[in-house]
DNA sequence: CTGAAAGCGCTTACAG
DNA sequence: CTGAAAGCGCTTACAG
């Protein structure tokens, strides 16, 4: 076939299976009953003429709106700028016009802009991106409208609907299990915000993988931060000033584990040869700064295009209780990096 | 009113204004002429409905896709990432839908794609990122298939379409202007990639400036960078182990200017007390170390909406000839902060 | 379970 | 310069 084929229509794919517009309509939308035989001969149709309904008619013909909200923070987290664009490919994929809106601390603002989503621009539903996935505003007012929503790694009230995530607990089993198969005794850990769950299961993987192993750390070898770059500086101060300094830090996140590179800098120790450090999320912090950050990536296009997946395929709204049947586990990547090495005997 | 409106349809407009919806049409479109009496009575009743036409209606009738395409190469340049969230606001706005495309170093495939966007999905323009505003083959491309396109500060072929650029001689100079303002006289540059157009106009300004003000500076003292983090720490290594060492220095971006934070912390140097130092574009960087970097904001938001208003005014195809009319030279900002302060004298 | 008709809100193409 | 009709490609609502 060299001559250029036209888009296929659904009256295209209605013609080769022999049914009409309207049953090749119910197959792709899948809510009304159609025989087999007819929905094989659909398929089938559909297949060979790489039919793709046209969203722009769907639109206007339907009373879906084949749009979906997406709820952020902070752009410059480099996790939402990536997410937002993988969500944008993945909706496009699926026909689906994707809504990015910032949530400020401005709440009553940020609410209102949530509601004119659902009701002026109809969204069939939305994503929350973290830390959104907690704020009880939010979650508060998307349930009062009734609008299906996919949090993305919630720390907190986990039935409330479908979520998808990461193991952080194993997070931290991971990064520290790293570091002591590098040969590494003396590992301090930082830990995140106290009032996120993520911080408190990575800082219980921590300890559970030095038990684990039967690795004995000094006591109080746990600093505490809050994600930010400034919290890390003072942490690894704090870690690097003892006299029982460490041989490996792990961070809760790149921000503190750049902030340990930059104070060990400062205190004449080198890095990676006195002192390993790994971060958590691959931010682009991790391969700005010298050493790159051995640390820990989330599947964020998986993670984008499950989210999108789970809006457009409408069974949220179809069937309310398939909702808990959405809680999805995803599995991490360790990228190991030049900021952690092997332990070396200095004495 | 307290009762709800319904969006107004054009239907509503015509029966309004006292026309058929085919005069309401035109219009909003402004292509064709219709009579100055019509035109008031129309505009007059879109504004009273606050009526906006329906996308999904207009690419299912019309031969316009209201698409816009965005070729960017690094979404992790908080710039790159700024922009779109912009631009997609400012499409949704002008009811048009964005697609961003990332071009990187597979130029065939990214051709391809920038060629499936045209003839399949029609997009009715595009909008073209650094550095990929100056990327010769893309430029042939789309030369080629006659797409309308906008390009966001290029270096060169500045006949070539229209363009949003920011005066980069300008930032040079207002930078360097600054830092003689603060009392500063021993004022070094780091210059950017000499490659870009950009560099030389920044380093340039930062020359000018000097002369403008009767400051003298030792001989060499600009060393070479590319605006890569590594470059920096070795164009600033260079500078600050100078026998003269300067007071200030002005990096041409911030991804130098936090190297020269680095490196002077480790060689003892106290920054901003000892020395002072300044970036260009506001990255997310400039807020992360500390101290917070002075530096050069884009009116990043300005630009995304002007792209995009430019190709949905879709003047470019009504008349070639305008295109030339669209070269913009926004106004940027000098972001004060705690990295650059008055010079102080030590001896 | 299946289909023919009508309609979504625009624009194009045809007339005048 | 202006309008009535037809059509874009779907879905809804009605029938059977």
């Amino acid at each position: 076939m060299t001559e250029k084929h036209k888009r296929a229509r659904i009256k295209d794919v209605a013609e080769l299976a022999g049914v009409s517009n309207m049953t090749v309509s119910r197959v792709l939308n899948g809510v009304v009953k159609v025989s087999e035989e007819k929905r094989i001969a659909v398929l089938d149709a559909v297949e060979k003429l790489e039919y793709k309904p046209d969203s722009s008619a769907r639109r206007l013909g339907g009373h879906k709106s084949y749009m979906i909200g997406l709820l952020y923070q902070d752009l410059d987290v480099s996790y939402v700028s990536r997410f937002l664009l993988n969500a944008l490919k993945s909706s496009r994929d699926h026909g689906h016009h994707l809504i990015p809106e910032e949530i400020n601390n401005d709440i009553d603002n940020s609410l209102q802009s949530v509601i004119n989503l659902i009701n002026i621009t109809k969204i069939d539903g939305l994503i929350l991106l973290p830390p959104i996935s907690d704020n009880v505003e939010i979650l508060n007012t998307l349930q009062q409208h009734q609008l299906p929503f996919v949090r993305i790694t919630p720390d907190r009230y986990l039935d409330l609907s479908p979520y998808i995530s990461i193991d952080d607990y194993k997070v931290g089993f991971t990064v520290t299990e790293h570091l002591i198969q590098l040969g590494h005794k003396k590992i301090a850990h930082i830990m995140g915000d106290t009032e996120q769950g993520t911080s408190h299961l990575r800082r219980k993987g921590y300890e559970d993988a030095l038990n684990h192993y039967h690795v004995k750390v000094p006591a109080n070898y746990v600093a505490q931060g809050n994600y930010t770059f400034d919290s890390g500086v003072n942490a690894a101060k704090a870690i690097l000033t003892r006299d029982d300094k460490p041989s490996a830090i792990f961070a809760s996140n790149d921000e503190m584990a750049a902030a340990v590179i930059v104070v060990a800098n400062n205190l004449g120790i080198d890095i990676p040869n006195q002192l390993s450090v790994t971060g958590v999320d691959d931010t682009q912090l991790a391969t700005t700064l010298s050493p790159n950050l051995t640390t820990i990536r989330q599947p964020i296009a998986e993670m984008a295009e499950l989210a999108v997946k789970i809006i457009a395929s409408n069974d949220l709204n179809k069937d309310s209780a398939k909702a808990l049947e959405y809680r999805n586990i995803l599995d991490f990547e360790l990228i190991k990096r030049q900021s952690a090495i092997s332990y070396k005997m200095n004495e």
